[in-house]
DNA sequence: TCAATGTAAATGCAGTTGCATGTAACTCGA
DNA sequence: TCGAGTTACATGCAACTGCATTTACATTGA
């Protein structure tokens, strides 16, 4: 009579929360001491920058990014105090607006990506061979379910130069 | 000449933080869904649990839990709120305490693991075969720990159990 | 024995989150 | 064209987090 769920399910569970749970925790520090701000903030701007004009609206960014709505309205906000991004008025829609990213945005962006890199590096590229992060990202992708066709693939694609927003 | 970290960390990287936040998310409103509290909640509960005398220190539990002091000090301040645990002097040594698990906590942690297993199994079991949660697991682990001093192992060892073995 | 240092736990505070709601503007059908 | 329903975004509030500090006790070493 097997159990279920499994000890093997179980297991991967724990280790799942876990091993992000640390590795995550290990990323954020490593861009705190260089002084940086949170990896979220990284992942908006990088959206922010990737998007034609380097605007877009707060419910697409919310989207890329996995957050709930208020939690999107909050993090523009932090990025509009200091500086890395503005509000726009959008004509389109009166109840809308743009956000876009402004110079010293993308330079914080890309100045972050040089720490968030080597963190990448340190915690995962150097504790795997390319074969069996691959063989990782595949198992994990069959637990995702956001296998919705287009989307991880291509996210995948843009990602692997620059990661796209993680959560 | 190669990109470090190599397309597949980075990817691996994104999937792992996308992959856990969203299982767990899933699991946290499954639980909410069915009225109980969230999983640190459980996972202390269980934690005191199986320790002998359903007694723990707070910086015993703290270990396990993988999480900061303060953190922890609160958590024991709402399971007390609730009437799950109770705190008890330590005579051995007077600036601590004991954090000891109620009936109440007992048979919550009980309940909960109906709805938890099936959370677990719905998200987890039933998307990967065992073998591939195996090896989920083992890759996993290469990420965890390592080089770190002896405490990660420890801990992994004891979580790893099936949380629900002491039903 | 006592000062210095270390450890266990709690807590004040500021910043952040989640939830629920508010406000404004858009859409659509009769 | 009007009103019911929906969408975009913001925000008040309570709960929660991280950080730094405090309080109390323990341990060490001269």
């Amino acid at each position: 009579m097997k159990r279920r769920p499994s000890t093997e399910a179980t297991e991967a569970w724990i280790r799942l929360m876990r091993v992000q749970s640390r590795v995550l925790d290990a990323v954020e520090q490593d861009l705190k001491r260089a002084g940086f701000p949170p990896l979220a903030w990284y992942d908006a701007l990088l959206e922010l920058s990737r998007a034609p004009g380097g605007e877009l609206r707060p419910v697409e960014l919310e989207k890329q990014m996995l957050l709930p709505q208020y939690s999107t309205s909050r993090l523009i906000d932090r990025l509009v105090d200091e500086g890395l991004a503005v509000r726009r008025e959008c004509e389109k829609d009166k109840r809308g607006l743009f956000v876009a990213v402004t110079e010293e945005g993308r330079e914080l962006q890309k100045k972050m990506w040089y720490s968030y890199s080597s963190a990448i590096e340190r915690h995962i590229g150097s504790k795997l061979s390319d074969a069996d992060a691959a063989q990782l990202s595949a198992l994990l992708e069959r637990l995702g379910c956001c296998g919705g066709p287009g989307m991880a693939k291509d996210a995948a694609d843009t990602v692997c130069r620059d990661p796209g927003s993680l959560r």
